[in-house]
DNA sequence: GGTGGTTTTTGACAATTGTCAAAAAATATC
DNA sequence: GATATTTTTTGACAATTGTCAAAAACCACC
């Protein structure tokens, strides 16, 4: 729960009156690699935040398997569009190892945006966050040749390359895991 | 004003308080073609709403022009990461056609988040919404091929092929204007 | 230490898209 | 309406990346 506040605080300072409701509504939640956070085509009820572990974003394109984020410690995973919209969506969540997380619940967190002013901006600020995120991700994808996008992954999160494996890292940079096997050979 | 006011309501019902807040402080500014909204390399201070016109929000990679987002009538404009980190970016707008907007600065709604509840949530409701429309445009770039993208952009915004040049419809779609012309001719 | 399974690498080749140059078409200007 | 300018199309060719198949490397487990 203090990754998580450590966290927020990096965005705004929270009354302790928001600090404690937030607290109420975090879930701690521990699963082995492989369990199943959000299932595709589903409703995304939860933000989860990431204690300890890995998480993936994922869905079905034409038969093939697409990876749509990565998330590891202190960063927070969610199928954004069905978060937001309350619509299922493809996109499912899977841990790729054992994890710790704090899941807050869609209800919970609309609740305490109604009742805080101060919730509902760092709500803001979070969503703004992904957004900036987001948008270096589709610069990189825009007009980046893979060995680019592969050098910008290892400036920015290396850790996925160390954690991930290869084809995960491949299809989340939009490439097939022949040509990152290539373009790693080539140093 | 009207237009946005219905454009906002989309998103949720304000207090008579806040409208009266939000409309003292959009400007309207009137401009033609070729006017230059946001510099390249400066920092954004406002979120333009469009009333009428088109506008292309760009950058240079490698000495090519980029084409990183457009909008027409009653969408929103603006370069997001300089705004909401307050740092220079590389992307500037400029318009593609003569225009009326509404601008809104940074700081007159930074002083109503924190004076209405409701204009805050505005604020999130807003960035989520660019956050769903970018990230659908990411999945896009992600896996489809240029004749997939260039059929997506028909069926979601076909405004913007009638309207812009074919070179900046093209970077749009993460493609070169001759494919994108190869594209065309094979129906 | 061998066995089975998964992950990664390599090879040969194909498909897609980019590059550069020039022609054609469309548009603006006088 | 002719000329200049910009935009779009076409052609030839190159580069990048994908596909499919097989080999190699790595890992877990008995």
């Amino acid at each position: 729960m203090e990754s998580f506040f450590k966290a927020v605080a990096a965005f705004m300072q929270l009354s302790e009156e928001s600090k404690l409701a937030l607290s109420s509504i975090l879930k701690p939640l521990e699963f082995p690699k492989g369990h199943v956070l959000v299932r595709q085509d589903s409703v995304c009820q939860y933000v989860y935040f990431i204690e300890k572990g890995l998480t993936r974003t994922f869905y079905y394109k034409d038969g093939k398997d697409v990876t749509d984020w990565l998330s590891a410690e202190n960063m927070f995973a969610c199928s954004i569009i069905s978060f937001l919209t309350r619509q299922p969506d493809r996109r499912g969540i899977e841990l790729l190892e054992d994890s710790c997380l704090w899941g807050l619940h869609y209800e919970d967190l609309e609740r305490l945006y109604r009742q805080y002013h101060d919730v509902e901006r760092l709500g803001r600020l979070l969503v703004s966050s992904g957004l900036i995120q987001l948008q270096q991700r589709f610069d990189d994808l825009h007009f980046a040749t893979a060995a680019q996008r592969y050098q910008t992954l290892m400036e920015t999160n290396a850790t996925f390359i160390q954690r991930a494996p290869l084809g995960i890292i491949a299809s989340y940079l939009g490439i097939t895991q022949e040509t990152l096997s290539r373009i790693r050979s080539q140093h």
